[in-house]
DNA sequence: CGGAATCCGGTCGGATACTG
DNA sequence: CAGTATCCGACCGGATTCCG
């Protein structure tokens, strides 16, 4: 591999969606899989952070299964605070995953879905959560015998 | 889907690798895609958490390549400390993804290598990677279009 | 019901300094 | 070279309050 120095920023998940910052440029074009990671902070990095956040995924498998109320989703994923549920609905209305749907009626009705781009990367983030289920025997295992080994060696 | 509310901590990563912490039970053996996360801080999470943090996924794609002392991947890596190189080096070592090597030589001379079970997450991972590849202009747009229509409805 | 706004504690991670 | 230890700022996310 070439050099080129590597860079990652930090998760851009804050309080507020954050009013388009410009687009930082990114262009690809390679077909190198080792190379998606050696630019700035591309797009890879941002969906890997709504990846890694604490409530996405969750939302997501849930709306893959079928459409759901605000509160229909609050109740079905405890301990997940209003905000972080509406923040997180929000990035995912945002990136094109989820679609919003108001029902002008009283009281307010919201539904959410998953759009087709929503359910086909369900379906790639399935994929990782099979090869957990798969390994997370042999990790325990790992985690086990290095703790042991920190222990006895200090 | 029946009920049964959802639950999920954050991430662990902390400044020790924290010694063991009983190992939450957590047992699948069905094979419904939708509930694997419908359990407490199953191993799926951990993993998870392991994906999205900052500098892991940087380090694997570069292991993958070839094994690299720990200098190489701190050149290689711009902007990381070597705080959080030990960090992440160690964390992947404890899961077992990544084999610290250590020559008994002076000056010392310590090696990284993906272990067998780290290739296959890093080949997983891929997927994601070329998902997000193939998306993100239709997310870039999707981002566009949100902040346009948030910009012009306040 | 479905949020938005504010406050605030716990972490994540960078900078720096010190070892073997 | 390959770390470890400490300090500390940034921000992620929970609790609470208020609104249409």
């Amino acid at each position: 591999m070439e050099e080129g120095t590597l860079k990652s920023p930090r998760h851009p998940t804050g309080t507020a969606p954050a009013p388009a910052p410009a687009a930082a440029r990114c262009d690809y074009g390679d077909a190198d899989p080792f190379q998606w990671d050696t630019r700035e902070d591309c797009e890879v990095r941002q969906i890997l952070d709504r990846i890694g956040d604490k409530w996405s995924l969750l939302v997501i498998a849930l709306l893959d299964v079928s459409t759901l109320r605000f509160t229909e989703l609050r109740r079905e994923i405890d301990g997940i605070s209003q905000r972080m549920l509406t923040v997180t609905l929000r990035q995912l209305e945002r990136d094109g995953l989820v679609k919003r749907t108001v029902h002008p009626v009283v009281p307010p009705r919201v539904e959410y879905q998953l759009t087709p781009m929503g359910r086909t990367l369900h379906t790639t983030i399935n994929a990782l959560v099979i090869w957990t289920e798969e390994h997370q025997n042999q990790i325990a295992a790992a985690r086990e015998e290095y703790d042991r080994r920190a222990a006895t060696t200090p």
